[in-house]
DNA sequence: CCAATCTGGTGACTCTGTCACCGCCCCTCA
DNA sequence: TGAGGGGCGGTGACAGAGTCACCAGATTGG
């Protein structure tokens, strides 16, 4: 069954920002959307990405309850897929199942990511949290093109913390600081460290 | 239309706990789950609570992926309400529009919560947090009938450290600790620190 | 070539959270 | 009745996390 219509941006482009209707429920079949959350200090913090196959749930929240929310998303990587304009969101969920499994699908992988997001936040020390998120970042190369910034959002943290963990990362030889990104070195020891409280 | 069958647990009940399978998708008529996540230290964080016309959704997850996750659901006040057991849960959501209509407004709910939870321990300073809670908690009274621990796990932090904050509260005069609970004295000002940071 | 911007390093702080230990109160049980 | 024991809360001393301001190098663009 044929749904929405097509959609597509370039790297870079701003979905939604805090206060602005969402465009509706996205289908994604190519790219990557990023969804950061910033407080009133200008502190940002990455709540998670949308992937092919998921689905775009901001709009979902605003459409049952009426407030906006202060999540950001942005296009990481040139985006194409399927857009559902909000109103049709009810009639197209009991009509289609596989929208409808998408959805359930989607939910449930935020549902997870959330959780888990709240874990490494509020239970778990820094040192774990930098960890995981350069393991989760590593390209094939085994290079994290990041900044020490980039990094900060995603460890909801500051910048000049990680900027000192990571050089202590670096002492320890986990780790190695290139120009334009980090290297590596110890998988293994920066698993263990990830596992850690 | 009818579905799964009646379910009724008094206050005090463990419904699940980490690694544990969940009873299945529950339909809350009466009395209130608490759900909360536990980390290795032993330290304990309320993520959400289930009231009435709410879907507990911690199974959704296991349902979908395969992790046993780490929440824990506990009643809090005597409970009554329907249980459908997870094998069904695809079949009611396609012919059920009212289950289907409860799951989504309670996925909508829930995936705010945690967004705003998020917000809270990532972006905010832990006096607003502690102001929130207790804004949150109040009674009729104007009291708030938890311990200090209760309130440790309520803002994602650590008891001794509640109990100093709650001190200066008291210095400033905007709460009064009684031998069974916290007096809110000045509501305007604590709504304020609520809004801080 | 200079200015503007982005990035990362650092010292000196503050805020947040931990640990251990104390005393208090209440309950239970011998 | 009195000796434990457990839950609760207060406190000093400390450790971990995050902030702020400022600097320096790199890059970019006019």
């Amino acid at each position: 069954m044929k749904i929405g219509r097509k959609f597509s941006a370039p790297k870079g482009t701003t979905l939604f920002s805090p206060g602005q209707e969402c465009p509706g429920f996205l289908v994604l079949k190519q790219g990557c959307i990023k969804v950061t959350l910033t407080g009133s200090s200008g502190r940002e913090v990455v709540l998670y990405r949308v992937h092919p196959g998921e689905v775009c749930l901001q709009t979902f929240t605003c459409l049952i309850e009426d407030q906006t929310y202060a999540a950001e998303g942005v296009v990481e990587e040139d985006l194409h897929g399927d857009l559902i304009p909000a109103g049709q969101f009810r009639q197209v969920i009991e009509q289609d199942e596989a929208f409808r499994n998408d959805v359930l699908t989607s939910v449930a992988l935020r549902f997870s990511e959330y959780q888990q997001l709240i874990e490494d936040v509020a239970l778990t020390g820094f040192d774990a949290r930098l960890a995981k998120v350069l393991l989760r970042l590593v390209d094939a190369t085994g290079i994290v093109p990041v900044t020490h910034t980039a990094l900060a959002a995603e460890t909801a943290s500051g910048r000049a913390y990680v900027s000192r963990r990571l050089a202590e990362f670096a002492r320890r030889g986990l780790v190695e600081q290139l120009s334009d990104g980090i290297r590596i070195c110890n998988v293994a020891e920066l698993a263990q460290i990830a596992e850690q409280k």
